[in-house]
DNA sequence: CAAAATAGTTGACAAAATCAACTATTTTTC
DNA sequence: GAAAAATAGTTGATTTTGTCAACTATTTTG
């Protein structure tokens, strides 16, 4: 039974990770590497946080993670404070340079895909909202449920 | 106006992101990696095909593509022979090896992902099916109008 | 307070991916 | 129909990306 979804899932993966690519294709032409541009947003929407908060959203590597924010650090992006309340913990927070360059990288993409959207009717793109927003409701379960690591 | 669609599009990617690595996770207790398992894939659904073929669909690099195919070759999955019609080609084949090989992680792909799904009530797969398929048509569109490379 | 847990760093590696140069054919062009 | 350009694939060198284990420094727990 539900063998025709797992097909269309299966499909739809593969297809999709096209799309992924060809959207991230544009960092390509940018100082920061894929999973550079992804720490940049969480470091922007959630400081001020933690590498720990970052590992978990992410799902990275600590070692991994832990220098690419050393060189955010090199490149005067990222600012480190240890916590007072936890010695352990440091808090990040983006410099002023650093929320420039997440702000440039982020207008950047935004353009990018706003012309591919073009594309698309007005009414077309209103429909792939609709429907984006609820694979995501539906799979946001699954997501949830699965036990990490 | 757009403006509210490419972030709920950039927010979907980040979210899905995190499904594929979900799905891909299993692949890691397995004898392929990602790319080989989609080569494999590749390589069962286009018998006979070329390199150049794979190189298509995939959009893989193709030097990167012949190392995985030679790694293939030693281990006696895949049979590749000159083609007749034009000699700078390759007719590569899966061997029986190879296809019992595909199957068993085919099928224990399925499996995993089918479990995962159970999370979800019957009306609920249903509808993860319709907008699946609507999200990917509407897509389609893009995908096939960008100009390669 | 000793033992265990948590936060993060570092070193050593392994896997994944890219780039350019090269061989061998086939197609094009004049 | 021969020289030039294009196509298919391979190989070597290198870079980028990601993982694993061991370690330091704190904090929490019993």
């Amino acid at each position: 039974m539900a063998e025709q979804l797992v097909q269309e899932i299966r499909s739809f993966n593969r297809f999709y990770t096209g799309i992924i690519g060809l959207l991230d294709r544009h960092l390509l032409n940018t100082r920061f590497s894929l999973p550079e541009a992804r720490v940049l947003y969480e470091l922007f929407h959630g400081e001020p946080c933690t590498a720990s908060n970052i590992m978990e959203n992410m799902e990275i590597d600590k070692s991994y993670l832990s220098r690419i924010l050393l060189k955010f650090t090199k490149q005067k992006l990222l600012l480190r404070v240890r916590s007072e309340a936890d010695g352990r913990s440091v808090l990040l927070s983006l410099s002023a340079t650093g929320r420039q360059e997440f702000r440039k990288l982020n207008e950047a993409t935004n353009r990018q895909l706003k012309e591919l959207l073009k594309l698309l009717s007005v009414s077309q793109q209103e429909e792939l909202a609709v429907h984006l927003r609820s694979v995501r409701d539906l799979l946001e379960k699954i997501h949830g449920t699965v036990i990490k690591k």
